[in-house]
DNA sequence: TATAAAATGACAACATGTTGACACTATATA
DNA sequence: TATATAGTGTCAACATGTTGTCATTTTATA
């Protein structure tokens, strides 16, 4: 059996995004390791920031599309850090509500000051037309497999 | 400040990357566990079978973008699993040149057996044309980042 | 209501990646 | 040629992710 000429495309497409991925998550280290923060506690903010309100560690697995411990062990570092704390859930005696602290929202705000210019920058170089084609292909790929 | 609507859309496209990187290690490891395999190895087996013959480990982990400590972890696991072999290297006293095994040619051809078929169903949710454009707008953004 | 099923936090084991440091080898350059 | 520079294997520490298991809590259902 062979590729079809779209499998081989998605082979390549596949590539990219775990040579992709890694340069990603170096870059972000790099931009933001004076603030004390590292790509995987910044995703966590940034889906407490975005979020519709405070959530509990397993509502922010899922919105990151990881597993559950690996956001309680951040999250639970993220609180010794200062960065997050707890807050009671009345719909549950023992999923506690996470949100950012004041230092938690500096934190992420310092970092999205330091992502945009770098990011706008990358971005200058393509089109718009065609960064909205990627982004929504790649989310009907995620929609995809996340099954 | 503020995000550019390019640096919006690539964000975007940023977030996508490691939610699909996390999602397609998974499907990977889940396509190819019966053959005794995981992506990372995987992984191996394709730069040295798409590569230009036996490589060192430098090598490979330049063509993976990854670091060569883990490049050489991988592969010492992979030569005690008798899925690659070292040649004297004429070039290098120390570093040898990794090739694969037949065992490690067949361990590649099951698992492109068990991608084949995976890959082509997804892809044909998708035009040619979007997966060209999308591919090479991956392949430009890891150029710019890979620095 | 009683009980089964699902969700959650905690802990452990493990896989995969990074960086740093050290000794050794190869290569470029003065 | 002598020496500085770069590449390499090895080892260690650590960050980030997975899965499995267990006890507990919540929710769904018979």
């Amino acid at each position: 059996m062979k590729h079809t000429t779209n499998g081989s495309l998605m082979t390549d497409i596949i590539l990219e995004t775990f040579k992709l991925n890694g340069l990603l998550v170096l870059e972000g280290d790099l931009l933001i390791n004076d603030l004390g923060l590292t790509s995987a506690r910044w995703k966590v903010l940034g889906a407490l920031s975005n979020g519709p309100g405070p959530m509990t560690v397993s509502d922010i697995a899922r919105m990151m599309g990881q597993s559950r411990q690996a956001v309680q062990r951040l999250s639970n570092e993220m609180i010794q850090a200062g960065l997050l704390e707890t807050q009671p859930n009345p719909k549950h005696q023992r999923a506690k509500l996470m949100k950012l602290t004041g230092k938690g929202k500096r934190a992420y705000e310092q970092a999205m000051q330091k992502q945009i210019p770098w990011v706008n920058s990358i971005a200058e170089n393509f089109k718009e037309k065609e960064l909205k084609l990627v982004s929504s292909l790649l989310e009907k790929l995620i929609s995809q497999l996340d099954s």
